[in-house]
RNA sequence: GGCGACGUGGCGGAGUGGUUACGCAGCGGUCUGCAAAACCGUUUACCCCGGUUCAAUUCCGGGCGUCGCCUCCA
């Protein structure tokens, strides 16, 4: 079996990747907060960790890999959304919530199915292990990690000796750096939030420190521990993730199991940005996913991600996604259906070492057809089959009967009418192709 | 201010201590009524300055530039 290498961020280097289970192995990403359509940055850890969920089971076997991929439907930026709607429909806030977070969520996975990813194992929401939350709080608590003030519960970073481990800098050089005031009940700058108090306009859960509401970073570490144990393999996310989240997520689940590491490997995506700028509401350049669909096969969208490696950063211009259209269509058009597609050497070697996406489809470009489908079946790209199936319904004798007029046409030299009835077809979306064999037929976008 | 990433030919984008990445575009050709497509061939590269080395785009140091995190933004 070809050894997959992964770069892990807790150690800067790449290393061999051994599951402490591979009958079991256990990946868990960070998904989306719920509260507004995903957008263009947001889609490339989902596709990037879909085709590491899909390699892993090439690897160990579908049935052998569990895939997490939490919900976040507790946020401050949904309660500030909430309170809008309770008002203006007067209507409570945590039915507001929940019809926000159920619309966003829905949405949500329908495009990122329509990117080609497949469904997680679990996809667990964080109103659903409050009780977790709380628990692991508790015990947090108990063990000398965290303290209660004024409502709020906090984690002590001076109590965990290795803080910082993860993000590679130590607590003096951030308290050094920091340029945000300190909450007065807080013992030391760097300390953050478990859970915090709500007002009755703000969604809340009972807790032993009154009526509250989870800090953003416990949510990760109750739903890790609930659906993947104490220690599990690969941890992954977007790079702006690393510090706070991340390092935090570490801090609270190794203290609250006995010092045992939260995942082994962690992952983490380099940042896009659109046509050389950062992505932003107020630049005009917001792209969601959903918009994209319109214009763009999500296959489109998902080849022209994995062009770039998931490290470096990335430039999502209109003029890649033409280039990738233009792949995908050659790749696709005019093949016969592959029987027996097989998945190439060098382009599982490629996807091995470290997910080198960009070096793989260089494989494919030099591959021959049934390397291509394998390799394009193992990406999550739909098989040409499948492809060539999903054309949509085309009157196939009447482009039949044009391509006669034509010919009949070419023959008789009268190519002003040749040339009509081509720009007619083009016109309906089909190009014709004038080969050796004889005129064929093409669906052009 | 602190920490970190990146800087490859017209464009996108891998990789390597010495030997073609790959794709797009361009150019030439095959084919063709013309086109398109396809196929064949082909030009252009490693931010700057030092150092190590027989040899550096690749290692080390410095500089410049772009970007990210430190602000619950993937």
């Amino acid at each position: 079996m070809t050894k997959l290498r992964l770069y892990n961020t807790l150690s800067r280097a790449k290393e061999d990747f051994a599951p402490l289970d591979p009958a079991r192995v256990r990946m868990y990403v960070c998904g989306p907060t719920v509260y507004d359509f995903a957008h263009i940055g947001n889609a490339r850890p989902v596709i990037v960790f879909d085709v590491l969920f899909r390699l892993l089971r090439h690897l160990y076997g579908p049935a052998h890999v569990v895939y997490v991929r939490n919900v976040t439907d507790i946020d401050d930026k949904i309660n500030a959304r909430a309170a809008e709607i309770a008002r203006g429909r007067n209507i409570d806030v945590e039915t507001a919530r929940a019809e926000i977070t159920e619309a966003t969520a829905r949405q949500y996975a329908e495009d990122v199915s329509a990117l080609g990813c497949l469904a997680p194992t679990h996809a667990p929401r964080a109103t659903d292990y409050v009780g977790g939350m709380v628990a692991m709080i508790e015990r947090l608590i108990a063990e000398g990690f965290a303290y209660a003030a004024e409502g709020h519960v906090l984690f002590e970073v001076a109590k965990k000796a290795d803080y910082g481990k993860l993000a590679h800098r130590s607590v003096d050089e951030m308290i050094a750096g920091a340029r945000v005031d300190v909450a007065p009940y807080k013992k030391s700058a760097m300390d953050f939030v478990l859970w915090k108090p709500s007002d009755d306009n703000t969604p809340g859960w009972p807790s032993p420190w009154g009526r509250g509401r989870p800090g953003w970073h416990i949510e990760c570490s109750a739903m890790g521990e609930a659906l993947l144990g104490e220690t599990f393999d690969i941890h992954g996310g977007g790079i702006d993730l690393v510090f706070p989240h991340h390092e935090n997520e570490v801090a609270q689940s190794e203290s609250a199991h006995r010092g045992h590491a939260l995942a082994r490997v962690w992952l983490h995506n380099g940042f896009l940005n659109v046509e050389g700028e950062k992505m932003s509401k107020s630049l005009g350049n917001f792209v969601t996913i959903n918009a994209l669909l319109k214009d763009w096969p999500g296959e489109v969208l998902r080849f022209n991600m994995l062009r770039t490696h998931y490290r470096q950063p990335m430039d999502w211009t209109v003029a890649g996604m033409n280039e990738s259209w233009k792949t995908l269509e050659r790749w696709y058009a005019g093949s016969e259906p592959i029987a027996d597609p097989h998945v190439g050497a060098e382009f599982l070697a490629a996807l091995c070492d470290d997910l080198n996406t960009p070096q793989a489809i260089a494989e494919l470009h030099k591959a021959d057809d049934r390397a291509r489908a394998g390799g394009l079946g193992l990406l999550g790209f739909s098989s040409v089959q499948e492809r060539i199936a999903a054309r949509p319904a085309i009157d196939a004798a009447a482009i039949a009967d044009a391509i006669a007029a034509r010919n009949a046409a070419r023959k008789a030299r009268d190519f002003r009418e040749a040339d009509r009835i081509r720009d007619e077809l083009l016109a309906k979306g089909i190009a014709l192709m004038d080969g050796p064999g004889g005129t064929s037929w093409d669906v052009k976008r």
